[in-house]
DNA sequence: CGCAAAATTCGATATTTTTCGAAAGTTCAA
DNA sequence: TTGAACTTTCGAAAAATATCGAATTTTGCG
């Protein structure tokens, strides 16, 4: 009973709530510098600030427990803001470069 | 003890938990296609859809009873997406430029 | 295998959010 | 000035969220 529109609403909200809690953001501002896992390191240094982050670098860099961090991360891969992708032991987060696309959308 | 990059989470964080709510987001989409008021109306149509919405007709036209939607109304301007300006009985809202602006600069 | 590293899940608590109806505050018009 | 229209505030209850420590799971390594 509910159209594209609402859905879309829905999503939205969705997203702007995984945006909306600080510690969240932080971890999605990190992670909009690094590049995708199997990206080429190109000669130009702006392509690629950092190498993809794994959970445990991300809960280093802003001091978040890992239990929270944990939880926070999945609410961003909830919202298709994220992907994360095992490295051995480790878990690579990365940004979901069609999400952003569509934010940016948003407002235009 | 906090410098700009931390207030500027902060900020946004803020505006991002505005546009959480479905409803609150429905309010912002409403409004994003309103004029501020004294703006000029232009020959071409496309300049402004529709004349600036007052409280009433945005609880009319998203079906949101009268202190629900005070509530998130005042959200909405605490995070200064929206701004408003009594014409009588009713109060006109519009979006914040200049929040917008911020807004769509976040994603670049 | 047995241990360490990395990450997640579980359980619990404090806080925040959403929503509504009732009441109160503003403004205009008769 | 009295009443109607419009909006906000207040109070309250249910639901959702944020955070942490403890326990568990998954992976790699010696």
């Amino acid at each position: 009973m509910s159209n594209n529109r609402d859905d879309d609403i829905e999503w939205f909200a969705e997203i702007f709530k995984a945006l909306s809690n600080p510690n969240r953001l932080k971890i999605f501002l990190r992670l909009i510098t690094c590049c995708p896992p199997g990206t080429i390191m190109n000669i130009d240094p702006d392509h690629c600030e950092k190498g993809c982050a794994c959970v445990g670098e991300l809960g280093q860099d802003l001091e978040i427990v890992p239990s929270t961090l944990s939880h926070h991360i999945k609410e961003l891969r909830r919202a298709g803001l994220i992907r994360m992708q095992r490295r051995g032991q480790k878990v690579d987060c990365f940004i979901d470069p069609e999400t952003l696309k569509a934010v940016k959308n948003f407002f235009s």
